[in-house]
This record gives structure tokens, C-alpha cells and sequence, in this order.
DNA sequence: GCCAACGTTGGC
DNA sequence: GCCAACGTTGGC
């Protein structure tokens, strides 16, 4: 993938997911953003985008633990008139740590938190291409399959989410991405 | 804007 | 380790 464009990138990740040919057994993501502060067009406008800002213990655990780079990404847009999701996203950068818990003028600052012990950490997402129809969280709930989803719980805060990969290739599906 | 639900903090 | 208080999230 060395020397490839950000646009290179989303067509060929656009074609590998639409072609059946996801490594077997890796599950979806959720990551929820409010587009007011990050919308999924902005996502695609920048190409790429390091995660930052969360500072949630289980969210923080999925990235470093659980996430790897190829991983498929719902992106979700929350608090917002019709909360859903819209856009497809893949991982294209691993663990790392998030540099604005350094930043004391940042918003997300963190003044527990060393160079040499870094409490916060964040992926990159590279964004693949609008979904052709948005997902709705009230759709999601109605949906037998995909009602279980962590982000359908009632009060659900989590930002960073799981999806089965057999709910998510059910979602493409639902979303007009034909089999 | 409201407020229920949640995660985190800190006194004990 | 408990749990009340607090600040935040996010659907509505």
C-alpha cells in the first residue's frame, strides 16, 4: 500500500469490501461522532483521521486491544436529529498514543497522564465512502439483528463499539450494498 | 432544552 | 471497597 493516495486507498478498500473478500472472523466497529464536531464528510474530506479524544476506559481498551488495522468501521453520527449510521470507514493505523493528552491547551488534556506512561491512546480511520442509504438508530433497533447492538442499549454511552460480522455484512446489506 | 442513564471521582 | 455526588452523553 506504500505510495498510494488517500483516494487509491478508498477504491480499493471500497472494492475489497464490497467483493466478499474480508478476512474471515474479524468483526465490525462503531464509532460514534457528533458532526458537529466531526462529521463522516469531513472524514472523507481529510482522507484520514486519528482518533482522538477518547478518554473511556472500555472504548480505549477495544482500540488497544482489540482493533487492527483492516478493521471495517460503521460510522455512526450521534446527537444529531436523526442519530444513524452513514458511512463506511476502515482502520489504517494501529494503537498509538493520543498526543492532545499532552496538550494543556487542549480540550482533552490530561494532566495525569506521562510521555512515558500515556493513559490515552487512539487509531486512524480512513474514510471509504457514504453509505447509499444512513442506517437510523431507530431502524437499527427495530432490526431482530441488529436490535442487540451495544448502541442500541437504552442509555448508551459507549463511543466505541462492536459489531459481529455476521450483523455488520447484515447491515451493508440492509444499507444497498447488493450480494 | 430536558433529563435519564451512565462513568468517574473521592470521602469514608 | 462502598457509594453518593458530580459531570457528561445523547436520545427525544
Amino acid at each position: 500500500m506504500q505510495g498510494c493516495s488517500t483516494i487509491e486507498l478508498r477504491a480499493s478498500f471500497h472494492l475489497f469490501f464490497m467483493s466478499h473478500t474480508i478476512t474471515p472472523g474479524r468483526d465490525a466497529w462503531i464509532f460514534k461522532s457528533e458532526p458537529e464536531e466531526y462529521s463522516f464528510d469531513m472524514l472523507l474530506r481529510d482522507g484520514q483521521s486519528p482518533w482522538t479524544g477518547i478518554r473511556n476506559y472500555q472504548a480505549r481498551n477495544f482500540m488497544r486491544d482489540d482493533i487492527q488495522v483492516g478493521d471495517p468501521v460503521l460510522f455512526y453520527h450521534s446527537s444529531t436529529a436523526i442519530p444513524g449510521i452513514v458511512g463506511l470507514a476502515v482502520v489504517t493505523k494501529g494503537y498509538e498514543p493520543d498526543p492532545t493528552q499532552f496538550d494543556a491547551t487542549d480540550h482533552y488534556f490530561d494532566p495525569t497522564s506521562t510521555p512515558t506512561n500515556p493513559r490515552w491512546g487512539l487509531v486512524t480511520l480512513t474514510g471509504i465512502a457514504a453509505l447509499p442509504r444512513h442506517i437510523t438508530l431507530q431502524e437499527l433497533r427495530e432490526d431482530e439483528i441488529t436490535s442487540t447492538l451495544t448502541v442500541c442499549m437504552r442509555g448508551s454511552r459507549l463511543s466505541i463499539s462492536r459489531v459481529p460480522e455476521q450483523v455488520y455484512q447484515h447491515i451493508l446489506k440492509t444499507a444497498g450494498y447488493d450480494r
